[in-house]
DNA sequence: AATAACAGTAACACAGAGGTAACCAAGTAA
DNA sequence: TTACTTGGTTACCTCTGTGTTACTGTTATT
């Protein structure tokens, strides 16, 4: 049976779904960005967060806290200060995004230098 | 000078930025599916790119190879046949992707057993 | 009494991402 | 003559991702 080719084409597809499926949990403009600041400090409230990240708003950064969480990739506390603060931090599944976000910035500078400027 | 947080919070930011520049390139439904399709073959034809990518029209398709040759990272070659067929390869730049694609997919597989299925 | 900080939520608006379907040009096979 | 293949393009439409602004409730501060 001549299925080499056909055996390697359904490992492709395989490959390419997994991609997708890592795409679409990381997908849009905020959540790596989020993902990092968090990732970086360990522990992160909200209004941290916020002040990291350059032009995210307060609404943008609820909606995809929320959705990560959804995807179990980060916890939230809720903190018993006054007034209230929310911690988040990454889930040890979260963690394992680790070698991603660092290989992505390390392509980012490449690339900004290659190409941007 | 109390400095040391400001120049961890500076270099942060830094990375976001990088991380963000990355995303800017790869975001979108089809990609990296594209460069993954591409990269897993070498090299590869339009209309293979598109039996290969589960859903993409050609619309898509084309727009987004053009997007990412402007990026740099995806080189178009017209070769002499009938009918004529256009392959697509990899810059040098776009190969520097396989790290990343390749964690990609890695995590990909992870995600699904653990969230999806 | 008024204001500020924190962690959001609600209502609305809009660009652009993405989908669908038809069409094109050149060659070629039936 | 008609139909098919390759690699697209064009027009049109829908939907969702993101932005803007305003608002909430609680506590502490002035």
């Amino acid at each position: 049976m001549g299925c080499k080719i056909e055996e390697f084409q359904q490992e492709q597809k395989k490959r390419v779904r997994a991609v997708q499926d890592s795409m679409d949990v990381l997908n849009g403009k905020w959540k790596i960005a989020i993902i990092s600041s968090i990732c970086c400090y360990g522990k992160r409230r909200f209004s941290d967060i916020l002040n990291d990240i350059d032009g995210i708003s307060n609404r943008m950064l609820s909606k995809e806290l929320k959705e990560l969480e959804i995807n179990q990739l980060v916890k939230r506390t809720v903190l018993d200060t006054q007034p209230i603060s929310v911690q988040y931090e990454l889930t040890e599944h979260g963690d394992t995004l680790q070698t991603i976000i660092s290989n992505l910035t390390d392509w980012g500078v490449l690339h900004r230098k290659r190409i941007i400027g």
